[in-house]
Order: C-alpha cells, then structure tokens, then sequence
DNA sequence: TACTTGACTGTTACCGGTAACATGTTATCC
DNA sequence: GGATAACATGTTACCGGTAACAGTCAAGTA
C-alpha cells in the first residue's frame, strides 16, 4: 500500500507541477501533446486511479444523480433505472440508487441521505411525499424530477401518466365485451400510491358505466405481488362470489390470480376476466396472455434522461411529460 | 440560493468555532449536552446539511460499498441487492451500484468509475474478469468479495455456492424419476459465466448418471428470460425431438418453457419434466410449481452484509461462504 | 529593436469538513 | 492553597484536486 497515488506524484515523477497533470488528465489543449503522452503513460505505469471525491469537492459538483425507487425488486421500476441508467453514464453521471419499500417516511429518511452526497438532480418515484422531504428538496436549486405519476402540485417536473386514466382504459374495454359485476385486487394500505390512485380510477370509471357494484379485495398490505394474488383468490374459492372480471392492480398480481384460478377450475376468460397493469413480462409469456397496460416503463426512464439532459445543458424543457398509457389486450378477456 | 449552508455559518451565527459545531452534530461527549442542543436547534432552523462529500475527503472514508449486478432487472439479483442494501443503510454505508450486462469489459470499465469514489469495498457478481479488472483491485487493500460463484481463484472473499454442484441436484433427481434423455437450455454465448457453469454441470453430472447423449438448447445470447424459453420450445414444435426433461438455467426460462408447452399441447409432466434454477416467485405461484433449486439470493446479500461488517470492524471472516443449494421439487418434473 | 501574441507551464488559494494538538476554566483533592 | 484532573472549546493544518491568475519564452509584427 502506502497511501493511494495523487497527481502530485505522477507530477514529482515527472518533474512538472501538478496543474499541468491535472490539465493533461482531463485532455485540456493547454497542455502540448507530448507532455501529455508523457504524463499519461506515467499514469498508467503507477496505476493512477483519479479522486472522484476530491474533484467532486472541489467542483462541488458531485456527478451524481440521486433515484429513489419503491422498490428495486420489481420489473417495472428496474426497466426504468435501466433506463435512466444507460442514458447517463454516457455522460459522467452516476446513479446513487436508494430504495423506499413504499413508505413516504422511509423516503424522508433516504432523501436526507442522498443530499448529503450533494446530488446534482433527485428522481423520486411517486408524487406523495413528507412535508419535511418537500421541505428538504425545495429551495434548494435542485432539479427535482418526480416519476410514475403526474402529481397535482409537482415539486418541479414530473415524468409519468394517469393511473386513473390508464384504469379507465381497462374498465371501459371490459364493459364493451359484457361485464357487469367487477372487482379490483390490490394492496390494503395507501403505502402504494400508485396503487391506491388505480383503485380510485376502476372505481371512478365504474361508476361511468353504470357498474357501481363492484368488489374491492383485499391481498395484504404493500407491495403485493404474484403470491398474494393466488392466496388471495384461492381464498375466495371456486363461485368467486359472482364476479366476472378481476381488474388486478399489477401483472404479477394478475399472474397469481390466474394460476390460482387454474388450481381452483376457474374458466379464464370463460367464467372470470383478468387484467393486470404494467406489461410484464409474465404477463406477455403466461398462457393465456394476460390483458393489461403498457405504460412504457423503460420510456419514462429515458424521458428523465432526457430533461435531465436537458436541465443540466441549460436547454429549456418542458414541466410535465406524459407518456401515455396503451391497452394491450390478451387471452385473459 | 446563495450557497448552501455550511458549519461555519452556523458557528458564526451562535458564537463558537466550527469545530465545536462538527463536534456536537457528530454526538462527540465532549461538547456540553446545552451547546449541542443550541447548535442542533439553528442547524435544524437553517436547513443545514451536511456535506458527505467533504467529510468522505477529509476522512478519506467514502462510506460507499460499490456493488456490480450483471442486471437489476433480474429478481434473484435484486434479492441479493435488497439483502446487502437492509444491513448496510444501518451502518451509515450506501451502496453504489452498477450493471455490467452480463460482460466482462463492460465490468472492467464499470469498476474503473466506481473505483474513482474510494468505494471501501467492491462486491462483485460473479468470478469472472479482465486481466485489467483483477489488476484494478488487486493490490491496493481494498477488499473484494465475489459473490454467486465460489471462484477457483478468489479475488479476495467469496460468497457463492457452486453452480455445477446445483446442477448435479437436478440431474440426480430426474435420473431418480426415470428421466432418461435430457436436454439443457440455455443462453448461447458465455457470457452469462453462471449460466455456462450451469450448463458445464449438467454435461458432467449427466455423464455420471449414464445420460450423457443429451442436448444443448441455444435460447439466444445472454441474458435470456421467459420469451426466450418460450420462443425457443415453440420453435422446436410438439414432438420435442424425443426429449424428456428439459433442464433450464433459470426459472423465468423454465417458465417460459412450460407456457409454451401449454399451447403446444405437450403435457408437463407427463410428456416432458421441466426444471428452473434459482427459486423465483414465479416458479412457486405457477401452477403447476416448476422444479428448482433454492439458493438463497437474499442470503448471499445477508452473508456478504456480515462479511463485510466483520472487514470493516477487523474481526476475522471466512474467506469463503457457501450458501448452498437446495433442491425443490415442484409439479413439473 | 521594442512590442505584441500565442503556446505552454507554474503559483496560490480554496472547496467543507475534521484529526491532532493546544488552551482555558472549573471542580477535586490532599 | 496549590497541584492535578476533568471538562469544554479553540487553532492549525490538511485531505486531492482545480479555478483563477501569473508568468515564461519563442515567434511574429510594427
């Protein structure tokens, strides 16, 4: 060991200052070409690594784009970061990743966190958030960019879509192939913004059609996934209570409510429609497919890139982008 | 704006050094219990936050553990990630995360970044690197820990279980049930060094068990997931060249496999056993269960969190975990 | 010749904390 | 009462880069 190497060694080895190694380093035309070569290849001889955190310091730019996600464990959210991700590491910025599990006071606390490493913009999914975290974020000059969602009052721009708008979608296709007596399966708590948003929505868009006297079923509390939708349908058992269609709050929860139906003998399409939410993979591969919405996850990542780019270049970008949502029907109804 | 706020403004605002005011926000017993409470009151009135970055420098202690995932969006990663993510935000340590696309250069230049923040240790997946990549980490002090392999050469600790020995559980246990042609599926390339130990475990284990002439499926270039199972069994058609078990190198592909069966009319398990690896959520909710192998993702992050808690406080660690793994039987074989 | 210009390199100070050491002040003890 | 310890706070220097501002020197120009 003995200590990491510093541009002051490269320069005592070299017989130049510093500066001028920093300036050869970072490719400045200052420096002539040959010293350049010189210093580089020195560098590379002692297995000079530069300091992030020094220049960071210095800079006080930190080359860090902080990204709250609920949860990593999740497709949707992933193909996002994925995303963001491959957009930005093309130009020097790092992602700092931190994940909330859905609770807005685990975000506060993770929010503190990411700004002591003085981001130069914060990604934050969802639109609901602690006073003290709208406090922390505001005032501050800093790019917020809320994802997944188009919230009322914004803390600065947002990326995202209706989720009431996007339930809608589903309502009204299930209402135009005959069904009348609806459910909705999701998490209990409002821990999941989204998904309480999307519940609002079916029911919403249920009452527009005239298809008041719907279901809410209860699988546990946030996040749910493949394994409390089965459980959760298996539980109701074989007569499903009359329902004809189950509106699921995502495709994994739709996935588990049709293999339990396939245990408990349950005609899909037939006796019961699924949708789910979010065009999964499963929900693309699973026999049948199953039918729900494309919101383009990987898009809302690289429209963030996209402003960030923007905000950072000085370009002027718009406050709000919405991506859309699409229907995409499959063997499910 | 004008600048953030910094200890010196909050010393000049109550009448002490700055040193006192780092002091008492660390909690050192030596600042009075009143002139904490007094600095804490106008840090909090002012908005103060502290700068992680400046503290990294000056201590030269990052805080930051670097982690390479060769995809997040991959749910047994992401378990890994959320267990080494639970036990390290406690410690004060974030981790800083990077995806290599399953290839070893774009690992190279991922751990070249991630070096530049003084991460204070580097846990890579896999045991599998550029010559420029071991050189990086090897002999600057930093410790390594590789994790879902256990390495012939270890960088430095490994956290894994041996991917041919999973292997072998499953060969083993179809041989039992009277399997006698097989067949593995998997990605193409090399790549996914995972996947290619896999598939070197099966020809191995099958050879043992006398059922060596068997194939190789190429489901396309790592990685590859449930629509490339799928794709590439539909392709093959209903008499699936006389196979009889089809051993895949994950679940999400097993998955894939059996939807497609499904539509191919090929009864599972009558027709043909089908076998994942890696206990995904969708191979318990599926029904029928897919055949797996449990190997403890979330434990892998568990063990490597306590690994790394014993490095950093000097206790003495295993150089080597083995997590092991587990076989688990399901209704497709 | 004296002056300007351009190409290159060097000097100084500073980013915001904190380790190490120094200092002042009040209790404690024989 | 004087020495000593225990407590509370202050001073100085430094972590490794780089912005801003000086030079230096050869070539070109008036």
């Amino acid at each position: 060991m003995g200590g990491r190497v510093t541009m002051r060694d490269l320069a005592a080895a070299l017989g130049v200052s510093p500066m001028t190694v920093s300036r050869a380093l970072r490719d400045d035309a200052a420096v002539s070409a040959q010293t350049k070569a010189r210093i580089r290849q020195v560098a590379d001889r002692l297995g000079y690594v530069y300091d992030g955190t020094a220049t960071a310091f210095r800079t006080q730019r930190s080359g860090f784009v902080a990204v709250t996600l609920p949860s990593i464990n999740n497709a949707n959210f992933a193909e996002t970061y994925r995303g963001l991700s491959n957009a930005m590491d093309g130009r020097g910025m790092q992602l700092l990743l931190g994940a909330t599990n859905y609770r807005v006071e685990k975000e506060e606390e993770l929010v503190r966190q990411l700004l002591t490493r003085n981001p130069e913009a914060l990604v934050m999914t969802g639109g609901h958030h602690t006073e003290a975290t709208r406090d922390l974020v505001g005032g501050r000059g800093l790019p917020v960019i809320e994802i997944w969602d188009l919230p009322a009052q914004p803390l600065g721009h947002a990326v995202g879509f209706s989720n009431a708008d996007a339930m809608a979608l589903i309502v009204a296709h299930l209402a135009a192939t005959g069904r009348r007596k609806l459910a909705f399966l999701g998490a209990s708590d409002g821990a999941d913004s989204r998904g309480a948003e999307r519940r609002a929505g079916v029911l919403a868009a249920a009452r527009r059609f005239g298809l008041a006297d719907m279901a809410i079923l209860d699988a546990g509390p946030a996040p749910v996934s493949m394994r409390h939708g089965a459980a959760r349908i298996e539980a109701l058992g074989r007569d499903l209570r009359g329902f004809d269609a189950l509106i699921c709050v995502s495709d994994p929860v739709a996935f588990g409510a049709l293999s339990a139906c396939r245990r408990l003998g349950v005609d899909v399409p037939g006796d019961l429609a699924i949708t789910g939410f979010g065009q999964f993979e499963v929900a693309q591969v699973s026999a049948p497919q199953i039918t729900t919405v494309d919101v383009g996850a990987r898009r809302i990542g690289e429209a963030v890139a996209e402003m960030l780019i923007g905000l950072f270049t000085g370009s002027d970008v718009p406050a709000r982008v919405d991506v859309g949502a699409r229907l995409v029907v499959g063997g499910t109804s």
